[in-house]
DNA sequence: CACCAGGGTGGTT
DNA sequence: AACCACCATGGT
């Protein structure tokens, strides 16, 4: 299995942004974790801050406001037809469960089944939404993730995800850890060559080296 | 001009 | 179960 605790220090090392994913309440993360799918978060927010500048940024507001309105207001973060009305799904699913107080008190397991019966919230989503809002301990598989740990593998070999998960788990103990864990690992993937199938040839191969050494047998 | 970004869904094999 | 097209704007 691969150590992910020593990927983390080798991380971590390196300056990167530090508060990650700033937000004003619960809401707010959860709403631009559904605007960042397949985004820059530049250009989401764009969008939350156009959603705040007309109030629509709460739940009741969004939950009443017509569809059309929430579009032209989201159009920076892409597929703005089926976020819009994602949205405001969204927003009656939560008045419906009783408000983001009742689902806090909702156990991890409970709460991330809830969160997958929402159109358009999937298991990356629901994860992030678990880790950033809900401040539970859950490890986050992206894209970014995966390639990672391919690289970490002998011969760039795909990870199951069960596998990553386990591995994650057993190496990133508690909530914050997880939460900054998640960050690097994006911000990594970001600067890392994804062309190349070995990292030899990345800008950023500090971390292979290392991480390869972080292999067990 | 092509390609990509902190995915998910629905349809086809 | 593994693909596939699609969603759409903004940056490089």
């Amino acid at each position: 299995m691969i150590r992910f605790n020593e990927v983390y220090e080798t991380l971590n090392a390196k300056p990167g942004p530090q508060h990650w994913w700033p937000a004003d309440d619960q809401f707010e993360v959860i709403v631009g974790a559904m605007l960042v799918q397949r985004t820059t978060w530049r250009n989401v927010e764009l969008a939350i801050q156009r959603l705040k500048d007309a109030g629509m940024l709460q739940i009741e507001v969004l939950h009443r406001e017509r569809v059309a309105a929430i579009q032209s207001r989201i159009k920076s973060a892409g597929f703005f037809r089926i976020k819009a009305a994602r949205l405001k799904n969204l927003a009656a699913f939560i008045v419906g469960q009783g408000g983001i107080t009742a689902l806090s008190k909702r156990p991890t397991s409970e709460l991330r089944s809830l969160l997958l019966q929402i159109d358009g919230v999937g298991p990356e989503t629901a994860d992030a939404i678990l880790l950033y809002a809900f401040a539970r301990p859950v490890v986050v598989v992206d894209a970014y993730l995966r390639r990672l740990a391919s690289r970490l593998t002998a011969s760039d070999e795909a990870v199951p995800d069960a596998s990553l998960r386990e591995w994650v788990a057993t190496t990133i103990k508690g909530v914050s850890r997880l939460n900054a864990f998640h960050a690097l690992v994006v911000e990594h993937g970001k600067s890392q060559c994804k062309k190349r199938p070995r990292c030899a040839q990345c800008k950023i191969n500090a971390l292979c080296q290392t991480g390869r050494a972080a292999l067990d047998a």
